[in-house]
DNA sequence: CGCGGAAGTG
DNA sequence: CACTTCCGCG
């Protein structure tokens, strides 16, 4: 079971909390059907978005994350040839999509027809390949990289919003014959028959039309980043973020780099590895630095056991995983914002310079070590004691803090208190999302510090972009952070006047940065906790209410979010 | 067109 | 869980 499913399972976000520090971190979960991955219609969206060949029935439009559903009934029918659903329509996928509202990845762009944005600061992407722009130029509306990495926070008490999950990571060599197969269109047939599915899975195999090259572009450096970074990443930016990430811990042996999750690579299928490593730029995937990751235990099988243990190393590699997964597109929406640690401050730019356009990242080998992981381990460590010590943590699955369940009830379990209940509440099985680890680390030294600062920040930043749109704007830094998930930069709001500079240099002291951070993600927690509670109606079902947090720890926590491979266009046969 | 509840599915 | 299906409401 282990292996296979595991292997297959698609990244699900566990809550680590750490010395009381939650943090929300996606593993795969144990999909009951190894093979049948499914793919998430907002990967999927994001699949077509990046994919000339459908820039017709959708595209990238207007506002950072903002796209257009062109042609709805077209996008209706290839989710639906998909997932072998025959039947679906745009009214149906109109549906899904709302229903990404109460999760926050989604909203709807007011008065435009058709056209919804994506929370990237929810989202984290890490290495979302803008390739073929269309035009080569990637609209402003278009992603960032890796934005994820940025944002990485320590999630709240309650995570019961987080999102999903990733999607598929493939790796590349071992899985990618199945993958071939699959994009071949073993898979491909769907029930009825149709032969709808084909479209998208053509492109994956390379043929379809057009654009070949994306997939397993791999190879071709380019395109693929064209364009990518929004304007306001800049290599450093990425290079912080990811650069020197050299070192990625590849969690599997067999696996390569590409495997930035932490957790075992997921054998999707996914048509040819295409992604693969080489894609994201930011990654580097340095094919000699991998570290030795060794896969711990907790790691490989976090799914496994209830209960694990893990150093700092581990940690540390377990998080830039997380970071630098490839192509992952994750959620978890305010996390890596607000984690102090990730970015990294100016002082460590990698060698390669920045230079302007990320292309030259994109196709510039790996830097040599990021800080990626410095400023994990600094987090963890630093943040958490001073050092990285590699004194081993001790995390102890707690169920899922979720939530919203309405109907089953759940698991809810989302504080600290109980965390095994929980996981017997999940029966033992992974199937929750979230678990929640508690991890037992010394010294926690940081509390927060009671700041007020913060005006809105984030804040609004997902829940409304609308916000956006509508404020006047003048949004603190805030602002410009919707937008520029990536470095997770927010801008200091406050005294940091030091707002990303265009160039993405951001250059805030680290102290500072700490302390806005932790009040920032007060801040934020405390927001999103009444956000999430409040937000949308909280559905959660019943035991969750109570379970909140406390707030002692939810400030404190915080969710890491991982997100992963690549979407793979090919069905899963259906 | 868009929203969101409710029930159903795998 | 993540939708899918159906549907009433505005």
């Amino acid at each position: 079971m282990f292996r296979s499913s595991i292997l297959s399972l698609p990244i699900q976000k566990y809550g680590l909390k750490i010395n009381q520090i939650q943090i929300g971190i996606w593993a795969y979960k144990p999909e009951s059907s190894p093979g049948s991955r499914q793919i998430q219609l907002w990967h999927f969206i994001l699949e077509l978005l990046r994919k000339e060949e459908y820039h017709e029935v959708i595209a990238w439009q207007g506002d950072y994350g903002e796209f257009v559903i062109k042609d709805p009934d077209e996008v209706a029918r290839l989710w639906g040839a998909r997932k072998c659903k025959p039947q679906m329509n745009y009214d149906k996928l109109s549906r899904a999509l709302r229903y990404y509202y109460n999760k926050r990845i989604l909203h709807k762009t007011k008065g435009k027809r058709f056209t919804y944005k994506f929370n990237f600061n929810k989202l984290v992407l890490v290495n979302y390949p803008f390739i073929d722009m269309g035009s080569g130029r990637v609209p402003q509306s278009a992603p960032p990289i890796t934005s994820g990495g940025s944002h990485f926070r320590f999630p709240p008490s309650t995570p019961s919003e987080v999102l999903s999950p990733s999607e598929d990571l493939r790796s590349p060599g071992v899985f990618s014959g199945v993958a071939r197969r699959m994009a071949r269109g073993s898979v491909s047939d769907c029930s009825d028959g149709t032969s709808t599915n084909s479209e998208l899975e053509e492109t994956v195999g390379g043929g379809g039309g057009g654009a070949p090259g994306d997939d397993r572009g791999l190879g071709g450096p380019d395109r693929s980043f064209r364009g990518l970074l929004p304007p306001r990443m800049t290599h450093e930016s990425l290079f912080r973020m990811y650069g020197s990430g050299a070192h990625l811990a590849r969690p599997t042996p067999r696996v390569h780099s590409e495997q930035l999750s932490p957790f075992p690579v997921s054998p999707l299928p996914g048509p040819g590895g295409h992604l693969g490593p080489a894609l994201s730029p930011g990654l580097s995937m340095t094919p000699g630095s991998h570290l030795p990751y060794t896969p711990s235990p907790s790691m490989s099988s976090p799914m496994l056991g209830s209960h694990f243990s893990f150093n700092a190393d581990d940690m540390k590699r377990y998080l830039q995983a997380h970071a630098q997964s490839v192509y992952n597109y994750h959620l978890s929406p305010r996390a890596f914002l607000h984690y102090p640690n990730i970015l990294i401050p100016q002082p460590h730019r990698p060698p390669a310079h920045d230079k302007p356009p990320a292309h030259h990242l994109l196709h510039a080998p790996p830097p040599p070590p990021m800080h990626l992981s410095h400023s994990l381990a600094g987090s963890l460590g630093a943040g958490l004691d001073d050092q990285q010590h590699p004194s081993p943590f001790k995390f102890k699955l707690q169920p899922p803090p979720l939530g919203r369940k309405q109907r089953d009830g759940g698991c809810s379990s989302s504080s600290s208190a109980h965390g095994q209940s929980a996981a017997s509440a999940g029966s033992g099985r992974w199937s929750e999302k979230r678990c929640l680890f508690t991890l037992v680390v010394p010294s926690p030294r940081h509390q927060v510090e009671p700041i007020s600062d913060n005006e809105s920040e984030e804040v609004e930043d997902d829940e409304d972009d609308e916000d956006v749109f509508k404020t006047p704007a003048t949004p603190p830094l805030s602002a410009g952070l919707p937008p520029l998930p990536l470095l997770s930069l927010k801008s200091e709001p406050g005294q940091g006047s030091a707002p990303i500079s265009p160039g993405g240099t951001l250059c805030i002291p680290l102290k500072l940065r700490f302390k806005r951070r932790w009040s920032e993600d007060q801040k934020m927690e405390a927001d999103g906790e009444r956000e999430e509670a409040e937000d949308k109606k909280v559905r959660r079902g019943g035991v969750e209410g109570l379970g909140v947090a406390p707030p002692t720890q939810r400030r404190s926590s915080s969710e890491l979010q991982r997100a992963t491979a690549q979407l793979s266009l090919e069905n899963s046969g259906c």
